[in-house]
Formats: structure tokens, C-alpha cells, sequence
RNA sequence: GGGGGAGUGGCCUAGUGGUUUAGGGCGCUGGCCUGUCACGCCGGAAGUCGCGGGUUCAAAUCCCGUCUCUCCCGCCA
């Protein structure tokens, strides 16, 4: 590498972008810089592709014109940072390469000036190669390279910068919250940072900015959203990182219908200025315990019909045991249609039925119509008429299969919405390029901790419960439900909000009926409860994590796809190596000893 | 904390009925080539198969342990 003698940009301006010209351009003299992506090297002909984050440029250095470009092309290898003079020109062979989008131009080079050589690469920026993640993470600067990465973060910009354009034409203020806060007993574990200055003591970084925001209402501030960092020290999934970030917003003076109106223009506005699907302009809504009842899900994958019905009335006494227990025992039958499926091979059926051993079930049948007949394991027990009316009464037409299981009412429902979604998966029925959202409302407002032995809060401490359900509070607080509500896309927890408690003695009660102690509350929640006491509005909020939202409009599994550098499952930035361990004099300095 | 998958020159991989000069592509390197666009052609260097141990005449391949990456369950108000 010592040969070259890089040279300094010396007043060189670029004049366009590499990805940008096109036949109207031709005859203008540009400079472009970038990397070297390919080099095709014919002899006395050799073709560059000059690449940036905005695209890729053919440049032309041909011995016969100019023989001292052509001379330097020579040296040149794959990622080289070069800037090239030259004029922009019709290609003179049409290209054979019909995704580029400067496919009909290319440049004739005049000068090369090659601003830094390049190593031979730990991975291929050029082609198609997935490499090892470990190794994507290690060098992220050069996976960052590649054009699918550079189009996942642009579209991160977009989708960020669309939310603000939004929030801002519908007067919200932007508001940064802290980031050193005080850690909460409620939720996930806390990441902590101690205090030089306030020996044994710690900060805690948020969960979320919750507690802030409400604070924000209090002050008048009316309307608040922040693309908020947030950090959880959980094990991680492709879905989860340590630090995530929120699209966190709270509206004053707000009900229910406010937030989720708000939030549609939202996603409109979002879609619009990225992947222009089309919407409904309203989002379908359903309660959690219809979400429960029809998918077994709280986050239903609406892209699929395949509903789960309840046909333990229709099925009756039969002499087959395990449904007349059943119905014995006060448990429930429920089954749904997979449309065409009415032909399965035995091999597919036993498929499914794994599908529904890994889902718990005991027994997964299937009633089958095909050209004017009923097959069934069922039959003998059900008899062709009885299976035809099954059939009738659930949508099952000729050709399709019913799918059956019994148990208890919910955990069967649960269990079939795994099969559902195992099926709808298997049979590709789940388009990705479709958005199904969905609002779940209604969810209960506790739910019990086995673990602890008490209630728990099912979204936090800080939702209200249905006015219609406050009497039930103390009496039956598991039937109470909170005026919470979730965001769901194809199946996917996209935002999850509510109306928050604003009233002193109602945020006393809940937070009484999670366990904690009137000194317990008073010392982690005192001063939320205290701005209660001064005028808090009523207010609602709600927070969409912009990591998913991305990968989903990216068509990207893991949200690690569009984070620039994210951290590996276990928790380690592998290219600086964080968390790593310090000093001996730093651990002094904040009154910390180890004990591993 | 538990379960599954993976680890072969710098990168992506083939090869596990046990014995191969461990094969190919990209990259690197020497040479040829003026219209390529995953350029092509001829030649070369580079791997002992994550690491440690075991079984065997013989191990990339089988067994045990371990490390790393990854997916899932638990966990994630």
C-alpha cells in the first residue's frame, strides 16, 4: 500500500452523487467520489462502478483516449475511495444490467485521483454473501456499506423524519426527557449507572420516558413526543435489543379515540412518505377477549381469516371421549376453516397435526369436505350428517378443511391460534407486502404474578381502568379492564398505549392493588401523585416502537437490520467491545467493589 | 436459566455410509484481452476443517467437554 501516495481532496468539489445521473445529463462535465464497488478490466478498456450511498455510476477509462487515467484505473482494487473528473455520456453499448439506475449513462474519465487505498476486505461489499453475524458486527462500518443496509437506514431517516413533519403539523411539541432517571420497581430490570458524586447511590436508564411525559401534561404542555431511547436489561431476541427507541407521545385533554385517530394519521402519513401501501382510512378494532376468542391471540395476525369458532353446541354428545369430556366438564370444542385445504394428503394433516403437538393440544381433528363427501377420524363417532351440519355451520365449504380441538375455552383458543398461524405460515398464505393493522382494546387491567403471589399491573401502573369497571377494582380487580389499548400489525405489537390516571386517590388505589405499601408509594410515585394534587389534566398516550415499524416497512425479520449498530444476543457491541471492564481507579471513583 | 441450529483459506460454501492431493465461487496475486456490466481466459499463493480431549488402523465426518454466532422458551410493567 505504500506506493500510493493518497492524494487531498485540494479544493475538488463533487457535483452530483453517484446514483443520480441520468440520459439528460449527458454532455455535462461532473465530479463524482466514492468507492470503488467493481472493476471490470478488459485490457485496454477498463469499467469502474463508482459507488455511493445513493447508487452506482459506470465510469469509462479507455487507453486510446486518455492514457494517464488509464494507467492509474490500473491500481485500482475493490473499495478504493477515489474522485473522478469527467464527462457524462450516452452509454455507447447499451447496458445488459437493467437494476441500475444509471444504466444509460456512463462517464468518460479525464483525471482519477485516488483519495485512499483499500486493504483486501474481511467480507465482500460487492456481491450477495450474507457473512457470519459476529463478523457483520465486528466491521458494521463495511456491512453499512452495502446497498441493502444504506436503503434500510435512509428509510429509518424517512420514517423518522416523517413522524416529527406530522407531530409538528399537528402541534405537538418535540421535548427531550432524561436519560438519567431514578430506577422503578415495576417492569423490566434496570440498566444502572452509579453517581460519583452521590457515593452508593444510582441513576437508572428509562424504560421509557412514562413518568416525564405524564409530568409534561401536568405542566401545560399539552402535547408531547419524543423519538425516544430506551433501554431494558432483558435477554434479547431478534425483535429486542438492550436499547430500543420509541415514537413515545402524550396528548392532554384526550380520551381513547383521540390517541388511536391520531395515531392512523399517523401511519397514513408514515406510509405515505415510504412504501405508499394502501390503508383503510380506519383501522379495524377488537377487544382482547374477542382477540383471545377468535385468534388465541392478543396480537392477531389478520392477513389470515381462518377465525376460531366455538362448536361445542353444534358437535353435541357424540360417544367419542375426549369431546364428550368436553362437554362433561364444561371445557369447549372450537375449530377453524383452512380454505382449499379440504385435499390434504395424510402427510400434510399429520403436519398440522405437530403443529398442534407443539402447541400443547391433546388432540387436533380435522373434518375434511370434498366433491360431495365428509372425511373424517370424526366420522364414526359423528356421522355424516351431523359432520355435514358441523360443516355448514362454520363455513367449511366443499373442498376445505376444518380444523378441530377441545379443551379449556381459552388455552384451546390459544393453542389453535399457534396452529393457525403454523398453518397460514406453512401454506404461505402471510403476504408480507401486506398491512393488516388492528386495534386491541380493552385489556384487562391486572393480571396475577404466580411468582410474586399478587396482581400486576398487564401495561403499567399508570393506565385507567374502564370507568365502567372501577367498582370492581378492589372486589374483582382480574375482571377489570383498563382503557389501554395496542397497536397490532400482521401479528406484530407495533404501539401500545392508554388513558392515564390523572386523580391522586385513584393512582393510590391501583398502585395499592400491585402490593406496594402507601410508604412504598409515596417514596417511588410521591411525586407524580403530589402533581396530581395541582391540576392534572386528563391526558393519553401512546408509544410505537419505530425499530419495529422500520424492519416492517423494510421487509426486514430482525430489527437489528435497521439499527446502525446493534448489539449481538448477548448484549455485546462487537465492534468497540462494550460492555467492557474498568479500571480499578474508575470503579474507586464511583464507590463501586466488585463481587463476581 | 432451558432447548434447537451453525462454526471448513480473508469472505460465501461443497464434502459427515470413516480412508478425498479437503472441491467450487468471491477476494488476493502473475499474465492475456477495447464494450464489459456477477466480464472472460490461462497460471499462482493461501485452509488440516472454532478449540480441547476421546474412540479407531484411519476423524472435517463419531463421542464428550468448551468457546463463539444465531433462533426459540422463560423474561421483556
Amino acid at each position: 500500500m505504500s506506493e500510493f501516495h493518497p492524494e487531498p481532496l485540494n479544493g475538488l468539489k463533487r457535483t452530483h452523487y453517484c446514483g443520480v445521473l441520468r440520459l439528460e445529463d449527458a454532455g455535462k462535465d461532473v465530479v463524482l467520489m466514492g468507492w470503488v464497488h467493481r472493476r471490470r478490466d478488459l485490457g485496454g478498456l477498463i469499467f469502474v462502478d463508482l459507488r455511493d450511498r445513493s447508487g452506482m455510476t459506470q465510469c469509462v477509462f479507455n487507453q486510446a483516449v486518455n492514457a494517464e487515467a488509464f494507467e492509474k484505473a490500473g491500481l485500482l482494487r475493490n473499495e478504493f475511495v477515489i474522485a473522478i473528473e469527467g464527462k457524462v455520456a450516452p452509454r455507447a453499448v447499451p447496458s445488459t444490467n437493467e437494476t441500475l439506475e444509471t444504466k444509460d449513462i456512463e462517464i468518460n474519465v479525464e483525471k482519477l485521483h485516488i483519495l485512499n487505498p483499500c486493504k483486501p476486505l474481511p467480507m465482500n461489499i460487492s456481491d450477495d454473501q450474507i457473512p457470519d453475524d459476529g463478523l457483520r458486527m465486528q466491521y458494521r462500518y463495511l456491512d453499512l456499506r452495502k446497498p441493502r443496509m444504506v436503503r434500510n437506514i435512509a428509510l429509518r431517516h424517512k420514517v423518522a423524519k416523517s413522524v416529527r413533519d406530522y407531530f409538528d403539523g399537528q402541534g405537538f411539541y418535540e421535548i427531550e426527557t432524561p436519560i438519567l432517571v431514578a430506577s422503578t420497581p415495576e417492569g423490566a430490570r434496570d440498566y444502572l449507572v452509579p453517581s460519583r458524586v452521590n457515593p452508593g447511590k444510582f441513576y437508572a436508564l428509562p424504560q421509557s420516558p412514562q413518568l416525564y411525559k405524564q409530568m409534561l401534561m401536568v405542566s401545560g404542555l399539552d402535547r408531547y413526543f419524543q423519538i425516544a431511547r430506551c433501554f431494558r436489561d432483558e435477554d434479547l431476541r431478534a425483535d429486542r435489543q438492550p436499547e430500543f427507541t420509541q415514537i413515545d407521545v402524550e396528548m392532554s385533554f384526550a380520551e381513547r379515540d383521540d390517541v388511536l385517530d391520531m395515531i392512523e394519521g399517523l401511519i397514513h402519513h408514515v406510509f405515505d412518505s415510504t412504501v405508499k401501501a394502501e390503508l383503510p382510512e380506519k383501522f379495524q378494532r377488537m377487544t382482547y377477549a374477542d382477540a383471545l376468542e377468535k385468534y388465541g391471540s392478543d396480537k392477531p395476525d389478520l392477513r389470515v381469516d381462518m377465525v376460531i369458532q366455538d362448536i361445542t353446541d353444534k358437535v353435541g354428545k357424540t360417544g367419542f371421549g375426549v369431546l364428550d369430556a368436553a362437554i362433561d366438564e364444561g371445557k369447549r370444542i372450537k375449530a377453524f376453516v383452512v380454505k382449499g385445504q379440504g385435499g390434504a394428503t395424510r402427510k400434510e394433516q399429520d403436519l398440522f397435526k405437530n403443529f398442534g403437538v407443539a402447541a400443547k393440544l391433546p388432540g387436533l381433528f380435522f373434518i375434511a369436505r370434498t366433491q360431495g363427501a365428509v372425511k373424517s377420524s370424526l366420522l364414526k363417532y359423528l356421522g355424516e350428517e351431523k359432520a355435514m351440519e358441523i360443516c355448514k355451520a362454520t363455513g367449511t365449504e366443499e373442498g376445505d378443511l376444518l380444523v378441530v380441538a377441545a379443551g379449556e375455552s381459552r388455552p384451546v383458543s390459544v393453542a389453535l391460534g399457534k396452529v393457525r398461524l403454523d398453518i397460514a405460515n406453512r401454506l404461505n398464505l402471510l403476504n408480507p407486502k401486506e398491512f393488516r393493522f388492528l386495534w386491541v382494546v380493552d385489556f384487562p387491567m391486572y393480571s396475577w404474578n404466580e411468582e410474586e403471589n399478587r396482581l400486576e399491573a398487564e401495561h403499567h401502573p399508570f393506565t385507567s381502568p374502564l370507568p365502567s369497571d372501577v367498582d370492581k377494582l378492589e372486589s374483582a380487580p382480574l375482571e377489570v379492564r383498563a382503557a389501554a389499548y395496542d397497536l397490532v400489525l400482521n401479528g406484530c405489537e407495533l404501539a401500545s398505549g392508554s388513558v392515564r390516571i390523572h386523580q391522586r386517590n385513584m393512582q393510590e388505589r391501583i398502585l395499592r392493588g400491585i402490593g406496594l405499601s402507601m410508604e412504598e408509594a409515596e417514596e417511588k410515585f410521591g411525586f407524580l401523585m403530589t402533581a396530581f394534587g395541582y391540576g392534572a389534566p386528563p391526558h393519553a398516550g401512546i408509544a410505537l416502537g419505530l425499530d419495529r415499524l422500520t424492519a416492517i416497512l423494510a421487509g426486514e425479520s430482525s430489527i437489528r437490520e435497521v439499527i446502525a449498530f446493534p448489539k449481538n444476543t448477548n448484549g455485546v457491541d462487537l465492534m468497540s467491545g462494550a460492555p467492557v471492564v474498568v479500571t480499578d481507579e474508575q470503579m474507586k471513583l464511583v464507590h463501586l467493589k466488585y463481587d463476581l
